[in-house]
DNA sequence: CCCTTGATTAAGTGATTACTTAATTACAGA
DNA sequence: TCTGTAATTAAGTAATCACTTAATCAAGGG
């Protein structure tokens, strides 16, 4: 979770990205890549220690040159993590679980027909306010997709 | 390309992430996100407009409440274009349609064999230098997993 | 043991960023 | 039309970031 978004800081900068997708290709040393983003070799190597930090490369000495290569299982996780965010779905309210109201939930329901908003389900959209979330509600039965259009 | 790191930089930040996730799964407005996240509403709008622009929000107003969805699509792209990233493979060196000298590269094996590495072959790893670059070498097939252990 | 070269680290700078509060815009109801 | 509320935008600030140059560390070769 922590690492995730470390990871994606990591990634999401432009010489970074370039850097992974040169070393994905091509075995260069620190001084390489330097000449070949056109950077100094310190900036390349900052951008490496972030890489390297974020678990997105892994570095080797060979003689005295320093390679790094790309971790492709974390490239490929971070990704799955990404669309495995995609598919979590709007859940359905389960006011028994919840200990939702389900005549709060149905008087908005009745406001989606065309009614009136009565004032105790305004927070169907807004969440708890302060009184409420020490009463236990937590606001979030009310916003569901099952009630699109409410606010 | 460029929207790429746009949309990884968006969801590079603690806050929008959980934004998103909220989103994923609730049908909050702004109020309520920023309610549930403890962020003033300022706040939260900034960061609605960054993953707004970025391509991972759509917002849609109702009433006078707005309310934002995940694009889901975009979020999966996202995932999709790292993991394809992953699976980019280290390309074997084709000297014929790069202009690259198979004796150099020969003379590189030798040296990963033990021998030494000819002045001439500096460059498998570190890349054309200035005068190199301009006889239109490009450094890149020296560099190669069929070199590995070679500086 | 020095000298050269590769790589990292240190220190400093300008740009960007995430946040705050305050002002502004947008909208619905009285 | 006026009022109150939701949301955005403006302006300012402290922190972070990407980069630079200079210094330092590491590793061979003479």
């Amino acid at each position: 979770m922590k690492s995730t978004i470390a990871a994606l800081k990591a990634i999401a900068d432009g010489t970074r990205l370039r850097i992974v997708k040169l070393l994905l290709q091509y075995n260069y040393c620190v001084g390489a890549l330097a000449r070949r983003l056109d950077v100094t070799e310190a900036a390349i190597s900052q951008h490496l220690k972030v890489l390297r930090e974020a678990g997105l490369l892994v570095g080797e000495k060979r003689g005295h040159f320093m390679h790094y290569d790309v971790d492709r299982n974390a490239l490929r996780a971070l990704g799955a993590e990404l669309e495995e965010l995609a598919v979590i779905k709007r859940e359905a309210c389960k006011p028994e679980e919840e200990g939702c109201e389900q005549q709060r939930r149905g008087r908005c329901r009745a406001h989606e027909a065309g009614g009136e908003c009565p004032e105790e389900v305004h927070f169907a959209c807004h969440g708890p306010n302060a009184d409420e979330k020490e009463n236990g509600r937590n606001g979030h039965c009310e916003c569901q997709e099952s009630q699109k259009g409410i606010r």
